[in-house]
DNA sequence: ATAATATATGAATACTTGCTCATATGATAT
DNA sequence: ATATCATATGAGCAAGTATTCATATATTAT
């Protein structure tokens, strides 16, 4: 009743067989650095009011009034949402005498954000 | 001293001199409810557990063991987070006797997580 | 100077979330 | 049947987050 020569390391025999290349893949793995700058790229977007201001920032400069009244939502929670975004260079101010406008930092965002607003749609 | 006819609604003759296109803006702004679709969809990446898994799966369909080990977690959290995952249609199961290979459900999100890893690079 | 307006910000609070622990389920082997 | 292994899941808890409230800052007007 000898069993065929089986690197077995715990379990791990029986998924798929070998493992051998487990290691390889976990050497390939993302660093814990890159893996939470990821995901709070992706945490900017993950909240419905971030998203509207996003949305309408997308349309046009806006000021913060002005998305008070479109999103119907508190001027400090708006203003607070905004400064999230600015500290993740997503959004930038322009100041105008007492007023600031805020517009889309980068157009990269543009792409990103309709690819997945594409995606969200066919789901 | 007459002023020059302005609709001054609120403070908002300040912002931009007209908010006449306000409106037009609010009747194209995003709708609550995808608002929020969009938002769990980008929140589905937005945590360091996630986005390791789903950059694992990338290259290969894997056991939940081997994920474990990749990412050095228990085998609950592992568990917990790809349900989460499964619920949002991001990856998929397959069984093969006790062990379970999970991979992700769409090649779609390949690229929206690879277009977002190339912008986070530069950044 | 004071008043008014637009935005920013700290603190408090209600809510959400990710992990751990213990246990359950489901499959294979004996 | 029982035992074992791989995974799933509910409860509990600690940490994080979005909003509100009150107040601060900055700019303009009087």
């Amino acid at each position: 009743m000898e069993q065929p020569i089986v690197v077995t390391d715990d379990c791990d025999s029986t998924c798929e067989g070998t493992n051998t290349d487990l290691e390889q893949i976990k050497a390939g793995m993302i660093e814990e650095h890159y893996a939470v700058q990821l995901a709070d790229w992706f945490k900017a977007f993950s909240d419905p009011t971030r998203v509207k201001l996003i949305y309408a920032l997308l349309q046009k400069e806006l000021c913060v009034h002005d998305l008070t009244v479109l999103l119907d939502m508190g001027q400090s929670a708006v203003s607070h949402q905004l400064r999230y975004l600015r500290n993740m260079r997503i959004v930038k101010r322009r100041k105008v005498g007492k007023t600031v406008f805020y517009s889309l930092d980068d157009t990269h965002i543009e792409e990103i954000f309709n690819q997945t607003l594409q995606h969200t749609k066919h789901v």
